[in-house]
DNA sequence: TTTCCCTGAGAACGATCGTTCTCTAGAGTA
DNA sequence: TACTCTAGAGAACGATCGTTCTCAGGGAAA
Protein backbone atom coordinates (compact mmCIF):
# COMPACT_ATOMS: atom_id res chain seq x y z
CA UNK A 1 0.00 0.00 0.00
CA UNK A 2 1.59 3.25 -0.92
CA UNK A 3 1.74 6.44 1.53
CA UNK A 4 -1.08 8.15 -0.53
CA UNK A 5 -3.43 5.39 -0.11
CA UNK A 6 -2.98 5.31 3.23
CA UNK A 7 -3.66 8.78 3.37
CA UNK A 8 -6.98 8.73 1.68
CA UNK A 9 -8.18 5.44 3.43
CA UNK A 10 -7.20 6.96 7.23
CA UNK A 11 -9.43 10.51 6.10
CA UNK A 12 -12.14 8.89 5.08
CA UNK A 13 -12.19 6.42 8.59
CA UNK A 14 -11.19 9.40 10.40
CA UNK A 15 -14.33 11.20 8.66
CA UNK A 16 -17.10 8.65 9.27
CA UNK A 17 -15.84 7.73 12.51
CA UNK A 18 -15.44 11.01 14.29
CA UNK A 19 -18.48 12.56 12.79
CA UNK A 20 -20.93 9.77 13.98
CA UNK A 21 -19.47 9.46 16.95
CA UNK A 22 -17.36 12.04 18.56
CA UNK A 23 -13.40 12.26 18.52
CA UNK A 24 -12.69 11.50 21.80
CA UNK A 25 -15.26 8.21 21.61
CA UNK A 26 -13.08 6.91 18.62
CA UNK A 27 -9.98 5.27 19.06
CA UNK A 28 -6.80 4.91 17.02
CA UNK A 29 -7.04 1.29 16.87
CA UNK A 30 -10.44 1.54 15.76
CA UNK A 31 -9.53 3.63 12.70
CA UNK A 32 -6.75 1.54 11.94
CA UNK A 33 -9.67 -1.27 11.48
CA UNK A 34 -11.84 0.88 10.07
CA UNK A 35 -9.22 1.67 7.44
CA UNK A 36 -7.14 -1.40 6.83
CA UNK A 37 -3.53 0.82 7.74
CA UNK A 38 -1.59 -0.74 10.34
CA UNK A 39 -0.88 1.02 13.07
CA UNK A 40 2.84 1.79 12.05
CA UNK A 41 1.81 3.25 9.10
CA UNK A 42 -1.04 5.00 10.44
CA UNK A 43 1.34 6.57 12.97
CA UNK A 44 3.90 7.55 10.22
CA UNK A 45 1.10 9.45 8.20
CA UNK A 46 -0.07 11.39 11.31
CA UNK A 47 1.98 11.47 14.70
CA UNK A 48 -0.57 11.99 16.61
CA UNK A 49 -4.25 11.78 16.97
CA UNK A 50 -4.12 15.35 17.36
CA UNK A 51 -2.85 15.80 13.91
CA UNK A 52 -5.25 13.27 12.55
CA UNK A 53 -8.02 15.08 13.96
CA UNK A 54 -6.73 18.34 12.37
CA UNK A 55 -6.41 16.85 8.96
CA UNK A 56 -9.80 15.48 9.28
CA UNK A 57 -11.51 18.66 9.53
CA UNK A 58 -9.27 20.81 7.23
CA UNK A 59 -10.53 17.58 5.26
CA UNK A 60 -14.27 18.06 5.87
CA UNK A 61 -13.94 21.89 5.30
CA UNK A 62 -12.99 21.31 2.39
CA UNK A 63 -15.92 19.01 0.86
CA UNK A 64 -18.23 20.54 2.47
CA UNK A 65 -17.85 24.03 1.46
CA UNK A 66 -17.69 22.54 -2.05
CA UNK A 67 -20.64 20.82 -2.02
CA UNK A 68 -22.68 23.94 -1.23
CA UNK A 69 -21.00 26.02 -3.59
CA UNK A 70 -22.15 23.21 -6.37
CA UNK A 71 -25.46 22.69 -5.26
CA UNK A 72 -25.94 26.80 -5.43
CA UNK A 73 -24.22 26.65 -8.94
CA UNK A 74 -26.08 24.70 -10.18
CA UNK A 75 -30.19 25.24 -8.77
CA UNK A 76 -29.88 29.11 -8.23
CA UNK A 77 -30.98 30.67 -11.54
CA UNK A 78 -30.09 34.21 -10.71
CA UNK A 79 -28.06 35.89 -8.15
CA UNK A 80 -31.16 36.76 -6.26
CA UNK A 81 -32.11 32.78 -5.82
CA UNK A 82 -28.66 31.92 -4.62
CA UNK A 83 -29.53 32.80 -0.64
CA UNK A 84 -32.71 30.16 -0.65
CA UNK A 85 -30.59 27.90 -2.58
CA UNK A 86 -28.12 27.91 0.24
CA UNK A 87 -30.98 27.03 2.53
CA UNK A 88 -32.25 24.09 -0.24
CA UNK A 89 -29.31 22.50 -0.03
CA UNK A 90 -29.47 22.70 3.82
CA UNK A 91 -32.40 20.67 4.15
CA UNK A 92 -30.92 17.72 1.71
CA UNK A 93 -28.31 17.75 3.82
CA UNK A 94 -30.19 17.34 7.21
CA UNK A 95 -32.14 14.82 5.30
CA UNK A 96 -29.04 12.77 4.78
CA UNK A 97 -28.93 9.16 6.67
CA UNK A 98 -26.10 10.03 9.89
CA UNK A 99 -26.31 13.43 9.38
CA UNK A 100 -25.25 14.62 13.18
CA UNK A 101 -24.86 18.63 12.85
CA UNK A 102 -21.59 20.51 12.10
CA UNK A 103 -18.31 18.74 12.49
CA UNK A 104 -16.95 21.91 13.80
CA UNK A 105 -19.13 23.19 16.26
CA UNK A 106 -19.07 19.94 17.46
CA UNK A 107 -15.95 19.54 17.76
CA UNK A 108 -15.40 22.80 19.56
CA UNK A 109 -17.51 21.79 21.62
CA UNK A 110 -15.45 18.67 22.65
CA UNK A 111 -11.99 19.99 22.34
CA UNK A 112 -12.02 23.61 21.14
CA UNK A 113 -11.65 24.58 25.26
CA UNK A 114 -8.77 22.55 25.83
CA UNK A 115 -6.93 22.30 21.76
CA UNK A 116 -6.30 25.37 20.19
CA UNK A 117 -6.17 23.62 16.68
CA UNK A 118 -9.66 22.50 16.77
CA UNK A 119 -10.82 26.18 18.04
CA UNK A 120 -8.81 27.91 14.92
CA UNK A 121 -10.34 25.21 12.58
CA UNK A 122 -13.45 25.87 13.81
CA UNK A 123 -12.97 29.40 13.46
CA UNK A 124 -11.32 28.92 9.81
CA UNK A 125 -14.25 27.40 8.83
CA UNK A 126 -16.94 29.53 10.03
CA UNK A 127 -14.75 32.65 7.95
CA UNK A 128 -14.71 30.51 5.13
CA UNK A 129 -18.58 30.09 4.84
CA UNK A 130 -19.10 33.52 6.10
CA UNK A 131 -16.76 34.93 3.31
CA UNK A 132 -18.89 32.46 0.88
CA UNK A 133 -21.90 34.01 2.17
CA UNK A 134 -20.44 37.33 1.62
CA UNK A 135 -19.54 37.27 -2.03
CA UNK A 136 -23.22 35.80 -2.42
CA UNK A 137 -24.35 38.92 -1.64
CA UNK A 138 -22.20 41.03 -2.87
CA UNK A 139 -24.07 40.47 -6.22
CA UNK A 140 -27.54 41.68 -4.87
CA UNK A 141 -28.50 45.64 -4.44
CA UNK A 142 -28.67 45.14 -0.88
CA UNK A 143 -28.47 48.03 1.05
CA UNK A 144 -25.53 46.71 3.94
CA UNK A 145 -24.45 43.82 1.76
CA UNK A 146 -21.89 42.83 4.80
CA UNK A 147 -24.54 43.00 7.56
CA UNK A 148 -26.91 41.08 5.22
CA UNK A 149 -24.19 38.00 4.86
CA UNK A 150 -23.74 38.10 9.00
CA UNK A 151 -27.44 37.95 9.17
CA UNK A 152 -27.12 34.83 6.70
CA UNK A 153 -24.69 32.99 8.71
CA UNK A 154 -26.59 33.56 11.92
CA UNK A 155 -29.73 31.81 10.45
CA UNK A 156 -27.31 29.05 8.74
CA UNK A 157 -25.43 28.57 12.08
CA UNK A 158 -28.88 28.57 13.55
CA UNK A 159 -30.28 25.60 11.23
CA UNK A 160 -27.79 23.33 11.76
CA UNK A 161 -27.80 23.32 15.49
CA UNK A 162 -31.63 23.05 15.63
CA UNK A 163 -31.84 21.03 13.06
CA UNK A 164 -28.82 18.53 14.63
CA UNK A 165 -30.96 18.93 18.35
CA UNK A 166 -34.65 18.73 17.40
CA UNK A 167 -33.80 16.13 14.41
CA UNK A 168 -36.26 17.79 12.08
CA UNK A 169 -34.83 18.48 9.22
CA UNK A 170 -37.42 20.89 8.23
CA UNK A 171 -36.13 23.32 10.09
CA UNK A 172 -34.09 24.63 6.91
CA UNK A 173 -37.00 25.98 5.25
CA UNK A 174 -38.24 27.73 8.00
CA UNK A 175 -34.56 29.33 8.14
CA UNK A 176 -35.17 29.60 4.32
CA UNK A 177 -38.27 31.43 4.75
CA UNK A 178 -36.53 34.28 7.48
CA UNK A 179 -33.59 34.40 5.03
CA UNK A 180 -35.58 35.23 2.29
CA UNK A 181 -37.51 38.03 4.30
CA UNK A 182 -34.24 39.42 5.74
CA UNK A 183 -33.17 39.60 2.22
CA UNK A 184 -36.09 41.56 1.21
CA UNK A 185 -35.84 43.85 3.81
CA UNK A 186 -32.14 44.69 3.17
CA UNK A 187 -33.13 45.53 -0.69
CA UNK A 188 -34.25 49.24 -0.66
CA UNK A 189 -37.60 49.47 -2.75
CA UNK A 190 -38.76 46.07 -1.40
CA UNK A 191 -41.47 45.89 1.45
CA UNK A 192 -40.62 43.09 4.27
CA UNK A 193 -44.16 41.63 4.17
CA UNK A 194 -46.76 40.99 1.81
CA UNK B 1 -21.97 18.41 56.00
CA UNK B 2 -25.55 17.40 55.44
CA UNK B 3 -26.42 15.75 52.46
CA UNK B 4 -27.72 18.92 50.82
CA UNK B 5 -24.78 21.23 50.97
CA UNK B 6 -22.78 18.21 49.23
CA UNK B 7 -25.43 17.79 46.26
CA UNK B 8 -25.35 22.24 46.12
CA UNK B 9 -21.47 21.93 45.95
CA UNK B 10 -20.96 19.00 43.68
CA UNK B 11 -23.56 21.11 41.08
CA UNK B 12 -21.74 24.38 41.64
CA UNK B 13 -17.79 22.63 40.93
CA UNK B 14 -19.59 20.23 38.26
CA UNK B 15 -21.37 23.27 36.43
CA UNK B 16 -17.87 25.46 36.50
CA UNK B 17 -15.44 22.71 35.57
CA UNK B 18 -17.86 20.96 33.14
CA UNK B 19 -18.63 24.44 31.36
CA UNK B 20 -15.18 25.62 31.18
CA UNK B 21 -13.31 22.24 29.91
CA UNK B 22 -15.92 19.99 28.45
CA UNK B 23 -17.45 17.01 30.47
CA UNK B 24 -14.77 14.34 29.10
CA UNK B 25 -11.55 16.72 29.78
CA UNK B 26 -12.62 16.93 33.73
CA UNK B 27 -12.58 13.82 35.69
CA UNK B 28 -14.94 12.96 38.84
CA UNK B 29 -11.47 13.56 41.06
CA UNK B 30 -11.16 16.66 40.49
CA UNK B 31 -14.59 17.43 40.94
CA UNK B 32 -14.14 16.00 44.37
CA UNK B 33 -10.86 18.02 44.99
CA UNK B 34 -13.48 21.09 43.66
CA UNK B 35 -16.12 20.63 45.97
CA UNK B 36 -14.40 19.23 48.77
CA UNK B 37 -17.06 16.81 48.90
CA UNK B 38 -15.71 13.26 49.44
CA UNK B 39 -15.73 10.77 46.80
CA UNK B 40 -17.96 8.46 48.72
CA UNK B 41 -20.51 10.85 49.30
CA UNK B 42 -20.03 11.96 45.82
CA UNK B 43 -21.03 9.10 44.33
CA UNK B 44 -23.98 8.42 47.26
CA UNK B 45 -25.46 11.91 46.05
CA UNK B 46 -24.60 11.00 41.79
CA UNK B 47 -24.38 6.91 41.32
CA UNK B 48 -22.01 7.85 38.00
CA UNK B 49 -20.80 10.61 36.26
CA UNK B 50 -23.63 10.07 33.82
CA UNK B 51 -25.98 11.31 36.31
CA UNK B 52 -24.38 14.06 37.51
CA UNK B 53 -23.44 14.96 33.98
CA UNK B 54 -27.03 15.44 33.47
CA UNK B 55 -28.45 16.84 36.80
CA UNK B 56 -25.18 19.68 35.37
CA UNK B 57 -27.69 20.04 32.47
CA UNK B 58 -30.95 20.44 34.40
CA UNK B 59 -29.38 22.81 36.79
CA UNK B 60 -28.25 25.17 34.05
CA UNK B 61 -31.33 24.71 31.74
CA UNK B 62 -32.93 26.30 34.59
CA UNK B 63 -30.42 29.04 35.93
CA UNK B 64 -30.29 30.39 32.53
CA UNK B 65 -33.93 30.41 31.61
CA UNK B 66 -34.31 32.27 34.56
CA UNK B 67 -31.84 34.31 34.09
CA UNK B 68 -33.18 35.47 30.67
CA UNK B 69 -36.30 36.22 31.54
CA UNK B 70 -35.56 37.89 34.74
CA UNK B 71 -33.46 40.32 32.41
CA UNK B 72 -36.37 40.59 29.24
CA UNK B 73 -39.13 41.82 32.07
CA UNK B 74 -36.93 44.31 33.93
CA UNK B 75 -35.63 46.09 30.21
CA UNK B 76 -38.79 45.41 27.65
CA UNK B 77 -40.78 48.01 28.54
CA UNK B 78 -43.57 47.03 25.84
CA UNK B 79 -43.81 43.16 24.72
CA UNK B 80 -42.71 44.91 21.45
CA UNK B 81 -39.41 45.23 22.47
CA UNK B 82 -38.98 42.09 24.02
CA UNK B 83 -37.36 40.27 21.17
CA UNK B 84 -34.72 42.98 21.35
CA UNK B 85 -34.12 42.52 24.97
CA UNK B 86 -33.38 38.94 24.63
CA UNK B 87 -30.59 39.41 22.19
CA UNK B 88 -29.23 42.22 24.63
CA UNK B 89 -28.98 39.58 27.68
CA UNK B 90 -27.49 37.77 24.64
CA UNK B 91 -24.89 40.55 24.36
CA UNK B 92 -24.07 40.61 28.25
CA UNK B 93 -23.85 36.95 28.31
CA UNK B 94 -21.32 37.01 25.26
CA UNK B 95 -19.18 39.10 27.31
CA UNK B 96 -19.25 37.13 30.68
CA UNK B 97 -15.56 36.16 31.39
CA UNK B 98 -15.92 32.46 30.91
CA UNK B 99 -18.37 32.63 28.37
CA UNK B 100 -17.77 29.52 26.46
CA UNK B 101 -20.99 29.26 24.26
CA UNK B 102 -24.52 26.81 24.74
CA UNK B 103 -23.38 23.70 27.52
CA UNK B 104 -26.18 22.31 25.83
CA UNK B 105 -24.54 22.31 22.30
CA UNK B 106 -21.65 21.95 23.45
CA UNK B 107 -22.88 18.41 25.39
CA UNK B 108 -24.30 17.43 22.39
CA UNK B 109 -21.44 17.48 20.06
CA UNK B 110 -19.37 15.67 23.02
CA UNK B 111 -21.55 13.06 23.88
CA UNK B 112 -25.19 13.56 21.94
CA UNK B 113 -23.84 10.20 19.69
CA UNK B 114 -23.49 8.27 22.83
CA UNK B 115 -25.66 9.40 24.96
CA UNK B 116 -29.14 9.31 25.12
CA UNK B 117 -29.40 11.65 28.85
CA UNK B 118 -27.67 14.38 27.17
CA UNK B 119 -29.45 14.15 23.59
CA UNK B 120 -32.78 14.58 25.51
CA UNK B 121 -31.29 17.15 27.63
CA UNK B 122 -30.57 19.59 24.78
CA UNK B 123 -33.68 19.16 23.44
CA UNK B 124 -35.68 20.10 26.17
CA UNK B 125 -33.08 23.38 26.76
CA UNK B 126 -34.06 24.22 23.18
CA UNK B 127 -37.61 22.84 23.51
CA UNK B 128 -38.27 24.89 26.53
CA UNK B 129 -35.96 28.27 25.33
CA UNK B 130 -38.36 28.09 21.99
CA UNK B 131 -41.71 28.01 24.65
CA UNK B 132 -40.68 30.79 25.69
CA UNK B 133 -39.79 33.19 22.45
CA UNK B 134 -43.44 31.52 21.27
CA UNK B 135 -44.74 33.07 24.35
CA UNK B 136 -43.28 36.62 23.94
CA UNK B 137 -44.25 36.22 20.46
CA UNK B 138 -47.91 35.66 21.22
CA UNK B 139 -48.24 39.13 22.64
CA UNK B 140 -46.79 40.60 19.61
CA UNK B 141 -49.58 41.49 16.54
CA UNK B 142 -48.08 38.82 14.03
CA UNK B 143 -49.85 37.11 11.65
CA UNK B 144 -47.73 34.22 11.92
CA UNK B 145 -46.33 33.88 15.60
CA UNK B 146 -45.38 30.75 15.57
CA UNK B 147 -43.14 31.36 12.52
CA UNK B 148 -41.84 33.99 13.82
CA UNK B 149 -40.93 32.26 17.11
CA UNK B 150 -39.24 29.80 14.94
CA UNK B 151 -37.04 32.45 13.47
CA UNK B 152 -35.99 34.05 16.52
CA UNK B 153 -35.16 30.90 18.53
CA UNK B 154 -32.80 30.19 15.00
CA UNK B 155 -31.25 33.80 15.24
CA UNK B 156 -30.02 32.55 18.82
CA UNK B 157 -28.73 29.50 18.39
CA UNK B 158 -27.09 31.06 15.34
CA UNK B 159 -25.94 34.06 17.48
CA UNK B 160 -24.36 31.74 20.36
CA UNK B 161 -22.53 29.36 17.91
CA UNK B 162 -21.20 32.23 15.98
CA UNK B 163 -20.10 34.24 19.21
CA UNK B 164 -18.77 31.34 20.42
CA UNK B 165 -16.06 30.50 17.61
CA UNK B 166 -15.38 34.06 16.38
CA UNK B 167 -15.38 35.45 20.08
CA UNK B 168 -17.18 38.34 19.46
CA UNK B 169 -19.80 38.98 21.79
CA UNK B 170 -21.15 41.87 18.86
CA UNK B 171 -22.21 39.20 17.30
CA UNK B 172 -25.83 39.68 19.84
CA UNK B 173 -25.98 43.25 18.46
CA UNK B 174 -25.90 42.12 14.63
CA UNK B 175 -28.86 38.97 15.29
CA UNK B 176 -30.53 41.74 17.55
CA UNK B 177 -31.36 43.77 14.24
CA UNK B 178 -32.00 40.51 11.73
CA UNK B 179 -34.59 40.01 15.17
CA UNK B 180 -35.95 43.34 14.76
CA UNK B 181 -35.92 43.06 10.82
CA UNK B 182 -37.79 39.64 11.34
CA UNK B 183 -40.30 41.06 14.12
CA UNK B 184 -41.23 43.72 11.83
CA UNK B 185 -41.94 42.03 8.59
CA UNK B 186 -44.36 39.58 10.61
CA UNK B 187 -46.41 42.56 11.28
CA UNK B 188 -48.90 43.33 9.11
CA UNK B 189 -49.12 46.62 8.01
CA UNK B 190 -45.14 47.67 8.90
CA UNK B 191 -42.20 47.70 6.14
CA UNK B 192 -39.43 45.48 6.80
CA UNK B 193 -36.72 48.63 5.65
CA UNK B 194 -36.41 52.21 6.18
C1' DT C 1 -14.09 3.67 78.94
C1' DT C 2 -15.52 0.57 75.56
C1' DT C 3 -17.96 -0.51 71.57
C1' DC C 4 -20.11 0.56 67.37
C1' DC C 5 -20.93 3.03 63.38
C1' DC C 6 -20.02 6.33 60.13
C1' DT C 7 -17.05 9.31 57.50
C1' DG C 8 -13.19 10.94 54.84
C1' DA C 9 -8.75 10.15 52.64
C1' DG C 10 -6.74 7.92 49.47
C1' DA C 11 -5.04 3.44 47.73
C1' DA C 12 -6.47 0.03 44.60
C1' DC C 13 -8.74 -2.06 40.66
C1' DG C 14 -10.07 -2.77 36.06
C1' DA C 15 -10.78 -0.81 31.78
C1' DT C 16 -9.50 2.15 28.01
C1' DC C 17 -6.46 4.62 25.14
C1' DG C 18 -2.48 6.84 22.79
C1' DT C 19 1.82 5.42 21.55
C1' DT C 20 5.86 2.40 21.07
C1' DC C 21 8.17 -1.99 20.72
C1' DT C 22 8.86 -6.79 19.33
C1' DC C 23 8.69 -10.43 16.42
C1' DT C 24 7.87 -12.74 12.41
C1' DA C 25 7.14 -13.36 7.54
C1' DG C 26 8.04 -12.18 3.06
C1' DA C 27 10.11 -9.63 -0.91
C1' DG C 28 14.19 -8.35 -3.27
C1' DT C 29 19.04 -9.22 -4.44
C1' DA C 30 23.41 -11.39 -5.15
C1' DT D 1 20.45 -20.34 -0.73
C1' DA D 2 21.73 -16.72 2.34
C1' DC D 3 21.28 -12.05 3.66
C1' DT D 4 18.98 -7.71 4.36
C1' DC D 5 15.39 -4.71 4.70
C1' DT D 6 10.69 -3.58 5.42
C1' DA D 7 6.03 -3.84 6.90
C1' DG D 8 2.26 -5.63 9.41
C1' DA D 9 0.15 -7.78 13.49
C1' DG D 10 -0.42 -7.28 17.79
C1' DA D 11 1.67 -7.32 22.46
C1' DA D 12 3.27 -4.09 25.69
C1' DC D 13 3.74 0.20 28.20
C1' DG D 14 2.42 4.09 30.71
C1' DA D 15 -1.05 7.18 31.74
C1' DT D 16 -5.75 8.36 32.86
C1' DC D 17 -10.23 7.63 34.60
C1' DG D 18 -14.56 5.83 36.69
C1' DT D 19 -15.55 3.27 40.47
C1' DT D 20 -14.83 0.48 44.66
C1' DC D 21 -12.32 -0.92 48.72
C1' DT D 22 -9.50 -0.39 52.87
C1' DC D 23 -8.31 1.60 56.88
C1' DA D 24 -7.76 4.77 60.44
C1' DG D 25 -10.11 8.22 63.26
C1' DG D 26 -13.75 10.31 65.71
C1' DG D 27 -18.23 10.93 67.69
C1' DA D 28 -22.31 8.80 70.05
C1' DA D 29 -24.40 5.52 73.07
C1' DA D 30 -24.16 2.37 76.94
Amino acid sequence: MQQEEARVRLLDAAEELFYARGIQAVGMDEIRGASGVSLKRLYQSFPSKHELVEAYLRHRDERWRTSLAGYVDTHAATPRDAPAAVFDWLHTWFTEPGFRGCAFINAYGELGAVSEGVARAARDHKDAVHAYLAGLVRKLPAGTPQALAGQLALLLDGAITTATISGDPDTALRAREAAVALVAAAIPGETGNG
